[in-house]
DNA sequence: GCATGTGAATAGATTCACAGCG
DNA sequence: CGCTGTGAATCTATTCACATGC
């Protein structure tokens, strides 16, 4: 935690660190003091040796002829991730997606915190929804200088999402998550992920049409 | 169509596809005959070496000099993906995600249809939801044969994800989309790809804390 | 003895750069 | 002449296999 160089870890392994976070908590909830890389690698569903290569860009954190200790391992793997700390986001577009988006639990399970639901359609605003009450899209600046808000989800259609971006970057969000199904651009310096419904339903159709089976998800960024 | 050879696509080639695909479509709604791997590439957020590679796979289907002919590789790619044809899927799990995502237009857009919204909770069972009334999900067999479901769609709670899948598999069904946060498995020959929102965030907050930029998303799987 | 950690080998994806062709 | 199509080069990720050290 102090002097220990930075180590550039790749980012398919960046991807599957949360797989393990959260078999690790599964069986950290069992009191199970060590896992091997083999039983991490079966509840994560990937195998082994990917599992070693993986963490050993953390660190050596294991035993030779023992395994990982579960606790020590999970908190090193959380502050890699960055999950020490709370994370306030705010939800764009609060449509059927957003509703769901906000009343997400496990949202906050881990770290994640809604500080703020808004709508750019004056007739959502103040509707309350999951707690909050909807605010309108121009008050994005403040919401996001008073809460400290570093990762921006929207979820609204997607011929406004660019714009909605657009004002992320404009104050100061530096993540961004897209539902929307449009391709963005962000300047450099600010990470843009996406999650795409219709895609992944056309991804598994080719391999069905194919009668083929879909390779094993890598879900990179 | 006829005497192709069974060209094996890469599967980041196939993750690109959807997105090449949405792009043509916006082109061809603007009456534009033709385009270039350069403009493609701008639209789909990707670099051109990739768009002329990854369409190289399909087959020839671009004029050296000139660029593809929108209407042309919109076909080829639809059928590619196997959207000729249309896809009676299922959504199990009507709570606050499944809501949504039976109300997700766009769905229907892209040759998708809901043909039935199923959950294990009798007091959701009979609930109207975007135009369906909720089935239990014991009738699961039945649905399937009746609309020859190949697609189903978990949005339960993790603890549940599992049996839904198992009794997907069970009723013939092969490919799987899972938005419940639970590792699944599935027997060969069945496709599975999943969506989870707390991974994506989490690998946003790894780069965040970093100060560093995310990398390009590479959907794949 | 046994499971980690890691170089080396392999596989897969991206990018380069240019020949090929309309 | 311009843009596609594609081998070759590069980069990234996965898997192997075994030396290492508890």
């Amino acid at each position: 935690m102090r002097d220990e160089i930075r180590r550039r870890i790749p980012e398919a392994t960046v991807a599957r660190l949360p797989l393990y976070l959260r078999s690790l908590i599964e069986v950290a909830e069992a009191k199970v003091p060590t896992i091997s890389s083999e039983r991490l690698a079966e509840l994560a569903g990937v195998n082994a040796a990917k599992v070693r290569k993986d963490l050993s860009y953390l660190g050596s954190y294991g035993t030779r002829g023992v395994g990982y200790e579960v606790e020590y391992l999970l908190y090193e793997i959380s502050r890699e991730l960055g999950l020490t700390q709370d994370w306030p986001v705010v939800i764009i577009g609060i449509g059927n997606l957003g509703h769901a988006l906000a009343n997400y639990r496990g949202f906050t399970a881990r770290g994640f915190r809604v500080a703020a639901l808004l709508d750019a359609d004056p007739s959502k605003v103040g509707e309350p929804v999951a707690g909050l009450a909807v605010r309108p899209l121009d008050e994005l600046p403040e919401v996001v200088a008073e809460h400290q808000v570093a990762i921006g989800i929207i979820a609204t259609p997607a011929p406004a999402a660019q714009e909605v971006a657009d004002r992320l970057v404009a104050a100061g969000v530096k993540s961004i998550l897209n539902f929307a199904p449009a391709v963005l651009s962000v300047p450099d310096g600010v990470s843009l992920r996406k999650v795409d419904l219709s895609i992944e339903l056309q991804i598994l159709t080719f391999y069905q049409q194919r009668g083929d089976e879909a390779p094993e998800p890598a879900p990179v960024g």
